[in-house]
DNA sequence: GCAAAAGTGTTGTGTCTACACCCATGT
DNA sequence: ACATGGGTGTAGACACAACACTTTTGC
């Protein structure tokens, strides 16, 4: 996997925008300064090869996002990844904040797989593949923010989600630290797969 | 353009879901009865192969739909091209939902084309797309309706996209049939290229 | 006048945001 | 008691769907 892919152009190229939370910050895995990529084999499955590009992490979610053909003439399909943070402890994370070395194209790539997942927070349990197994509704608010790139209210998060069905409570609670406070409840995503919340914007089929 | 492509394993195709509102139905260009298609060649933008297989269709609006290996080994991508019904005269239209004799593949993809044009009719300004240059209100909700697969009231259809600045009233109306009735006011999209209407479902920006 | 088609007024409902307030813990 | 962080109650703002009603035409 580690092989430099040969350049020839009728190779195709499978890149991985994958993305995690660590801290307050959205990261992206790199490998070699740029987008971990695997050059695909014949007939086989792009989701293999994407597999092999990021062996390093173990993706929760994973959605196609666009093939282009790249400076050097080949084609490639980047794929947007997600993992929690807990599951990605291995591999080179960069903030996404930071990537002013990366090629330009890699940088449209990294811009389109954070576009699309901020969109698909706001209407998909996409958070899911973001939060670890359980987790604090302050917890997750950090998620949301890292990833949305602006603050959000963990009152308002924690109603949009329960009134969607999108989280569940479970048994337990988080004691406090040091400093105090009131234990918070824990919860976990209802559904470990994409699902829409909310379909339609407008123009509703009829009951 | 017409001819067969070479299936070798190392080639690329590009593949066409094109559709347009004609009548009451949502119909799908074909050729040879499957989905037009082109073979990209070295270091040709996909959007040009995609122009050579759709050439008989003037498209308002091309967007990525997704990639995959075929049945037969070679990768595809396929777009979604959409036009109004008049810039569309030439070709072998066919409605949607009378595409038994389609490859399961070709299938899958017109499937998927429709589900992206329902889900954006509903968040973007799409429908400018499918729609000729001026209309009233009630040639649009057959667009919508077609597209849709379900009934939509012009009442309502106006408020929404007039509410959201996506339709502009032009000048003139159009005169009555035969049976009467009073004369429908004009109106076009007020932009011809994609444009969200409706960013976010929740968890919105703070002011 | 009557039917037909277009368009407006109005009401009710649901979802979201904002913010005040209450709760449970540590020190 | 007080600080800290978690959580609920409540009110306001929109946007949407549904439907009654009005307008403008042909016959």
């Amino acid at each position: 996997m580690g092989r430099k892919p040969v350049p020839d152009s009728t190779s195709h190229a499978v890149l991985a925008v994958a993305l995690h939370v660590r801290g307050a910050r959205l990261e992206v895995l790199l490998r070699d300064g740029s987008l971990p990529s695997a050059t695909l084999a014949a007939r086989e499955p792009l989701e293999t090869a994407l597999a092999r590009a990021v062996e390093v992490a173990d993706l929760a979610h994973v959605e196609q996002l666009e093939t282009r053909v790249l400076a050097d003439g080949r084609l490639a399909t980047a794929y947007l990844g997600l993992a929690p943070h807990d599951r990605a402890l291995r591999g080179d994370w960069r903030p996404v904040a930071e990537l002013a070395a990366l090629p330009p194209d890699h940088r449209g790539l990294v811009a389109a797989g954070q576009a699309r997942l901020r969109a698909k927070l706001s209407y998909t349990n996409i958070g899911f593949a973001l939060a670890p197994a359980t987790f604090t509704i302050s917890e997750l608010r950090e998620v949301y923010v890292a990833a949305l790139g602006y603050d959000v209210s963990a009152t308002n998060l924690q109603r949009v989600l329960l009134r969607r069905g999108v989280l569940a409570q479970v048994d337990g609670r988080r004691e406090p630290g040091r400093s105090g406070g009131r234990p918070a409840a824990l919860f976990r995503f209802a559904s470990a797969r994409l699902e829409v919340t909310d379909e339609f914007a407008a123009l509703r089929p009829p009951r």
